[in-house]
DNA sequence: CACTTGACCTGTCCGC
DNA sequence: TGCGGACAGGTCAAGT
């Protein structure tokens, strides 16, 4: 579910709300979402302090002062709460799509020593959280694989251009969202920077030209900072932090809003399926390019 | 090697 | 109202 914006805007949250508190317990139902020993758990995360709050591609990294970290990967329906005391039982904002907590979605709870608390939700259990050393993170084989971070300084136009030629004979929308090519787009992302850049997600890497290829680097990196300014996405689960939703979706141009006019030439917005995917497409503006 | 499919899960929505 | 099937923002392993 969450792409790079939500995945970030939770982490501004989580820096804010959470670093400098103790653990003091943590409870778990489900072993998958949180595959840890009794021993570790007992070690290396009850008693520690939260030092920081980190993420790469779509994961997140909570460290502790035990040189162990929390790295959590949200998957589609994964989110991450913080409860304070106080707030308990009093109510909720009006515009948070959680209500108490725990509820039947919670898979694993971690209590602060001042009573407040984070929850780890996820309705399909695809997310997980893991205990790991912090000098291990970086052999986990994802980060070992990934991409460059798209809104980094020093990743420039050329860069984005070279890492698409070694997947010259993929669709774009593919290689898009392939997290080793570049890291943190999803489904959405992929959709709104092919509509920016005009170019149609099966097009081959090979047949789009350098030129539209820096007119997508361009996209995906304003369009990600533009959803990071606005929250990140909420299109069913997602929520930041504090249990809020996000308002990207208020600025996407064919997202989700098939049946509805393109706002550069009019026509209808379609959905196709692309590399096994929901996709949204201008079929106009975005027209297959057949040489 | 590169791409597609299935698996991991639950919930919702749509058509009959 | 009930039931079956398709579908949902991610990633990995296995199959072609």
């Amino acid at each position: 579910m969450p792409e790079l914006p939500e995945v970030e805007t939770v982490k501004r949250g989580l820096k804010r709300l959470i670093v400098g508190r103790k653990i003091i317990n943590v409870e778990w139902d489900w072993p998958k979402s949180f595959p840890s020993s009794e021993e570790d758990v007992n070690d290396y995360l009850i008693g520690s302090v939260i030092t920081d709050v980190k993420r790469r591609a779509k994961v997140l990294k909570i460290e502790l002062d035990s040189d162990y970290t929390l790295v959590i990967h949200l998957k589609m329906t994964g989110q991450l709460v913080f409860r304070g005391d106080e707030s308990f039982g009093a109510g909720h904002p009006t515009d948070s799509l959680v209500n108490d907590l725990p509820d039947k979605s919670t898979r694993v709870t971690l209590f602060f020593e001042d009573g407040s608390k984070l929850f780890f939700n996820d309705q399909r259990k695809f997310g997980w959280v893991r205990l790991i050393p912090t000098d291990m993170v970086k052999e986990i084989n994802f980060f070992k694989k990934v991409g460059p971070e798209p809104l980094e300084d020093s990743f420039k136009a050329a860069d984005f251009i070279k890492r698409f030629r070694r997947r010259n004979n993929s669709g774009i929308k593919s290689a898009l969202l392939d997290q080793t090519v570049i890291a943190g787009v999803g489904n959405i992302y992929a959709d709104e920077a092919l509509y920016a850049a005009r170019i149609h997600p099966e097009t081959k890497v090979t047949k789009v030209s350098d030129k539209k290829l820096k007119q997508l680097y361009k996209a995906v990196r304003e369009i990600l900072t533009i959803s990071i300014e606005a929250g990140g996405s909420t299109d069913r689960n997602y929520v930041d932090a504090e249990g809020k939703k996000g308002s990207y979706l208020k600025f996407a141009n064919v997202f989700r809003r098939e049946g509805e006019s393109c706002m550069r030439c009019g026509r209808e917005i379609t959905k196709i399926k692309v590399a096994g995917r929901g996709t949204h497409i201008c079929s106009f503006c975005q027209r297959r390019r057949l040489k």
